[in-house]
DNA sequence: TTCTATAGACGAAACGTTTCGCCTTTATAC
DNA sequence: GTATAAAGGCGAAACGTTTCGTCTATAGAA
C-alpha cells in the first residue's frame, strides 16, 4: 500500500542508507536533497513507525495514567504535559483508571505492551504495586501529585506541598478570627487528602483550637458528593462560620449547597475553595481559593521524564522529588469575624 | 535486554512457529504450552509490538481527538469509548486541539504516523481539513457531536439531534406560560451551537414570538463566559422570565451568576440546563435539564469504528449516521407562570 | 500389517527501517 | 599532475515478529 524507503530509493536512483539519513536530518547534497523530497511528495511516502521503533528500540511515546479523566485539575496537568511532550517529538497516550486499582495495573501493562519509552502517573492505588514491571523494565516513572511511599527513592516525583497549602489557608481564615472552621476533603486513602487534613489540624492545634470530628466531612470529590456534605453539616453544626473546601469539584458543591440554603457567602458563612482562578475571580463575590500551579506541574514532570529517557545520564542521578507551592489568591468570600 | 520469541524456542526446544501459535492463540500440546507458559514466566519475555505491528500492518490502536480535554461532556464520551475499544483489544492515543483548527491538522498527522488503525474526531475545525490525509489512507474515521457537511457521504457520525432537542426544551418552557426566553449558547462556528439556536428559534416562532437579538447569547462555552453573559443578559433584560443554557459548564456559570444576583430560582426566572444529571439531581431545587447520552454516543461511536476496522466487511458499507435524541430530565427549577 | 487422515511442529522469507564499515567523488595543496 | 582529506553515498545485516507450505508422528480403518 503505502511506499517504503526503498521505493524512494529507487526513484530518485539514491542510496537507502542516503535516504534514511536525509529522515533523521542528515546532511545530502542540496539537489538530492531536492529528489528526496520531490519523490517523497510524489509518493506520498511516510516513514514506517514500526519498523522505525524495531530497530531503534524506541517508541517515542510515553504513557499518561490519571485515576480520571472527568476531573479539571488532572486534565489540566495533562494537557502540559501533551504539549511539553509533544515539543521534544514524543506522543502521548492518555489512560484513565476509572479509579479502580485493578485497572491501574491492566492499564500499566497496556503501556508496556505498547512500549512507552516513560511513564506519568497520577497513582489511583496506595501502593501502586502496577508499577513494578514497569520499573522492573528500566523504563523511567514520573509520580505526580500524589505521593507512594515505597517509591520515593525510585522514582522521581512532583507534588504540592499540600501540608502547607492546608496549613496557611487555615491560618488565613484563623487570622481574620474564624475558629469554628468545617473541612471538606476526599477520601483519606488518598495522599493529599490526608496531606490537607494534616494540615488544617495542624494550623488549628496550633490556634488552641480542638477540632470536632464532625465538622471534617469526607467526600468522593465530587461536586455533588460536596454538596451534599455541605448541607448536611450546615445543619448539624450551625455555629460555623467557615468552610475550607479542598479542591475544585468540592469547591462549587459547597457554593451551590450554601446558596442554595440561603446562605450568605463571606455574610453568614465565609469560604474557602481550591484551584480554578478563572471561575474564581468572575464569580461576586470573588472566591478565595488556593490555586495549585497545575501547568507548572505538568511541565515539571515531562522535564524530568524527558531527562531519564536520554539514554546518557538518565539512569545514573538519584530520583528527586519536586516541591511545588500553592498561592492564596484573595477574593472577598472570606469575611473577618469578632472573635 | 528483554527476550524473544527465538529465546523462548531455544529453551523449550520448540519452532518458532509454534510459539508464534501459542502468542496467538492457536492450539498446541499441552505438555507444550506448559513448556512455553513456564519459559515465558522465567524470561520475562513480552511480545515486541513493534515487530509483530510491522509485520501484521495493524497497529491496534485507535485515536481519539477532541477540541479540549478540560470538559465533561468530552471526556466522558472518551471514557466511554476507550472502555469499549479495549474490550476488543484496542488501545487508544487521545489527542486534544486546545480549540485550534491548526492544531487540529497536526494531532491528525501524528496520529497518522504512529499508524493508528482509526479515528474518531470530535472536530475543532468546521471542515475538518486535517482528516483528508487520514481519508486518503483509507482509515476508517467516525465523526462525533459535531458534524461535517462535506464528509456526510465519506464517514460514519454519531450525532445528538440538537435541533430537536433545543426545540422540545423551548417548548417546555413555552407550555409553561413563559414567553421571554434568554438563550445561552456558544459559537455560532460549531454545529451543535448553530442546531440549538434554530431549535429555540423554530420553537419559538411556532408559538409567534419575535426574538431580539439580545436574548441570544453567545459564549465562548465556559462556565466563567456564561457567568458574565447571564448578569448582563438580565440587566439589560429584566423582563425575561427564563434562560436556557446550552451546555454543562455555561448552565453553571448561569446558576452561579443568577444566585448571586440574588436571583430566584425558579421563583424569578426558570432555568433549563443541560447534562450532569448526578449534579442536577442534587441540587435544591434540583435543575431541569436536557440530557445528552453521553455514554451511548461513546459506544455507538466505538461500535461503528470497530465494524469498519475489520477488513472484511468494512470498506464496501454506505456511511452511517447515527442520531441520538436527547431526554429532558425534569426538576424543579421551572415554574409555570401565567400567559 | 499397511494405508490414510489429521493434528501439530517446523524453517525460511518477509515486513521497512537504521547503522556499520567501506567506497566514490570532489576540492585542495603541493 | 599527483597526493591527500573531506564529504557524501552505498549495500548488507539486523531488529523480532507472522505466515506459508511442508514435514512428521500418531491414531484409526481396512
Amino acid at each position: 500500500m503505502g511506499a517504503t524507503i526503498k521505493d524512494i530509493a529507487a526513484k530518485t536512483g539514491l542510496g537507502l542508507a542516503t535516504i534514511s539519513k536525509y529522515l533523521n536530518g542528515g546532511h545530502v547534497l542540496e539537489k538530492n536533497q531536492a529528489a528526496i523530497e520531490k519523490a517523497i511528495a510524489e509518493l506520498d511516502f511516510q516513514v514506517n513507525e514500526f519498523a522505525r521503533s524495531l530497530k531503534t528500540r524506541q517508541s517515542k511515546t510515553v504513557g499518561v495514567v490519571i485515576p480520571q479523566l472527568n476531573n479539571l485539575f488532572m486534565t489540566s496537568i495533562v494537557t502540559k504535559v501533551e504539549e511539553t511532550l509533544r515539543h521534544h517529538g514524543y506522543g502521548v497516550i492518555v489512560c484513565d483508571t476509572s479509579k479502580q486499582p485493578e485497572r491501574e495495573a491492566e492499564v500499566l501493562q497496556f503501556l508496556l505492551n505498547k512500549m512507552v519509552d516513560g511513564v506519568i502517573l497520577l497513582a489511583t492505588s496506595k501502593e501502586a504495586e502496577g508499577l513494578d514491571p514497569v520499573l522492573k523494565r528500566n523504563i523511567p516513572v514520573v509520580l505526580i501529585d500524589r505521593k507512594v511511599d515505597r517509591l520515593e527513592e525510585k522514582t522521581d516525583m512532583v507534588l504540592l506541598d499540600n501540608f502547607r497549602a492546608a496549613y496557611e489557608s487555615t491560618r488565613y481564615l484563623l487570622e481574620r478570627g474564624h475558629r469554628r472552621i468545617g473541612l471538606l476533603i476526599g477520601s483519606e486513602d488518598v495522599y493529599t487528602s490526608r496531606e490537607r487534613l494534616l494540615g488544617y489540624y495542624a494550623a488549628m492545634d496550633k490556634a488552641g483550637i480542638s477540632v470536632p470530628k464532625n465538622w471534617i466531612r469526607c467526600t468522593d470529590f465530587t461536586m455533588q458528593g460536596a454538596y451534599q456534605q455541605t448541607l448536611e453539616l450546615m445543619e448539624e453544626e450551625s455555629g460555623l462560620t467557615a468552610i475550607f473546601a479542598t479542591n475544585f469539584e468540592m469547591t462549587l458543591g459547597t457554593v451551590l449547597a450554601l446558596k442554595d440554603k440561603g446562605c450568605q457567602v463571606p455574610g453568614e458563612v465565609s469560604i474557602i475553595g481550591f484551584d480554578n482562578r478563572e471561575l474564581a475571580r468572575a464569580m461576586q463575590p470573588a472566591l478565595t481559593i488556593v490555586s495549585q500551579p497545575v501547568e507548572e506541574m505538568g511541565v515539571e514532570a515531562a522535564n524530568l521524564l524527558l531527562r531519564r529517557m536520554q539514554p546518557s545520564d538518565g539512569a545514573a542521578e538519584e530520583a528527586q522529588t519536586i516541591l511545588l507551592r500553592a498561592a492564596i489568591e484573595e477574593g472577598a468570600s472570606v469575611k473577618r469575624v469578632a472573635d
